[in-house]
DNA sequence: TCTGGGGTCCTAGGACCC
DNA sequence: TCTGGGGTCCTAGGACCC
């Protein structure tokens, strides 16, 4: 069973210009976090050889002459127009593999069902509904349709959208595919595949498999099957994370344990609120705190403690409580503090927590958790962090102060909100 | 001065058992 | 001096992805 691949050219940088047409044909730039480096480039941006992962500040010395536009990352835009594509996908298609924010798995139950012609009419149909350029590789196997795919974007004469459909066209694509390029091949392997003389897909296949197997291991092997167009790769995964996750780093470093706390306390009421959402309840909370890695002049620390709960849960009192004290175990002082964060783990369905028979706070933890139900209710119609628990707060015997969370953020190239926010619509004159 | 965030899966090795 | 064998489970760390 054949499957296609719908990936979103440059998407973050093509959610800003859809909103910035002006835009189009310039180099523009997406950046992480913190305006911390380059995640997204249009074309123009690649071709002045600005890397995936360049530090803005480094960017700035690069384009001495300001011609690059930057955006601060904008995700509940990227979110919103992701769904839009998928949608339209899916009502195309039917069921598809969601794999990441701009990309889409489909499966399709022959090459007939989608020829070149109607792929091109897919991908012109997305392009006008939404805005965002899309490329589409269809071919017997999911690696194999990210090469197509590849070739899709490259090539103009494909018309974004390229068939890998019979074994010569499958050894063709391989030959003219680097080793690099491949999906599920990563920078770890390459040079030792370098060493064996292997520069191709093409290459890489005269390997035997059994000695990629005992070398490599069970995911190379995989690879090495898909390309021959054996289908052994599945990422269907459920919906619900196993593990949940909630970091930053600072704009500016941090030295003293309350306010660190306060952070670690607005990272675990974070994970507790997208742990609900899943209708989870964890198990064990960790915590990791470490120094500025780039600053070797400074003094280097980091750690990490993971506190296992009693019972499995999603409220957040809980979860900040535990996380509160995971910290208190590992904070180091007189440590310039760059980055933290928390990670829910051992994740089970909320409805299927294991109790404990020595359990004596079953009736507060109700109590917890159906303030947590009512807290993101609130949230939910009133905005993020309308309530919040005090440890969240910056001072928190001020009445004005509001929670630390995403506070010691730098964003200075930030677009507007143009989908989900009334005061941020596009205005038109 | 300034260097992201959030996931998944696999494996080797240790702990433990009989 | 000589010091079992075979199995399971767990975990930290490493590889990969976008």
């Amino acid at each position: 069973m054949p499957y296609g691949l719908v990936d979103c050219n440059n998407f973050f940088v093509s959610c800003e210009r859809v909103f910035r047409p002006e835009l189009n044909n310039k180099p523009v730039v997406v950046l992480s976090n913190n305006d911390g480096c380059v995640v997204s480039r249009s074309n123009e941006a690649k071709a002045m050889n600005i890397p995936m992962g360049m530090p803005f500040y480094q960017l700035k010395e690069h384009d001495k002459n300001n011609i690059v536009t930057a955006f601060s990352s904008n995700y509940v835009l990227y979110g919103d127009m992701s769904h839009r594509v998928m949608s339209i996908l899916s009502n195309t298609i039917g069921n598809i593999i969601p794999y990441s924010i701009d990309e889409s798995f489909f499966a399709i139950d022959n090459f007939q069902q989608l020829p070149h012609t109607k792929a091109v009419a897919l991908a012109k149909n997305i392009h006008q509904s939404t805005g965002i350029p899309v490329s589409i590789g269809i071919a017997p196997t999911k690696t194999l349709a990210k090469v197509a795919c590849k070739f899709a974007k490259k090539l103009k004469g494909y018309k974004s959208a390229c068939i890998i459909n019979t074994d010569e066209k499958r050894m063709k694509a391989l030959q003219l595919t680097a080793i690099e390029d491949v999906w599920g091949i990563g920078r770890r392997t390459i040079p030792t595949l370098k060493q064996k003389g292997i520069v191709t897909a093409a290459d890489f296949l005269r390997l035997n498999e059994k000695d990629i197997r005992r070398e490599f291991g069970l995911p190379l092997a995989q690879t090495w099957k898909e390309l021959n167009g054996i289908d052994c790769i599945d990422i269907e995964k459920g919906d619900n994370k196993q593990s949940i996750c909630t970091s930053r780093s600072f704009a500016q470093m941090v030295d003293n344990e309350e306010q660190l706390q306060t952070h670690i306390a607005n990272f675990a009421a974070q994970c507790a609120m997208k742990l609900r959402k899943q209708h989870s309840a964890a198990q064990s909370v960790m915590v990791f705190i470490s120094s500025n890695r780039f600053r070797t002049d400074l003094q280097q620390y980091s750690n990490a403690c993971t506190q296992m709960l009693e019972v499995a849960a999603s409220n957040t009192y809980e979860i900040v409580s535990a996380a509160s004290l995971a910290l208190h175990k590992i904070f180091k002082k007189g440590v310039q503090y760059k980055k933290a964060g928390v990670v829910l783990c051992d994740i089970s369905p909320a409805n299927a927590i294991q109790t404990s028979m020595f359990d004596e706070n079953q009736n507060r933890r109700d109590k917890d958790n159906r303030l947590s139900a009512l807290i993101d209710s609130i949230n939910k119609a009133n905005g993020r962090d309308t309530i919040c628990l005090a440890a969240q707060l910056s001072e928190p015997n001020n009445d004005n102060t509001q929670p630390l969370f995403n506070n010691n953020l730098r964003r200075e190239h930030l677009s507007e909100r143009y989908t989900t926010n009334w005061n941020e619509l596009l205005k038109v004159k």
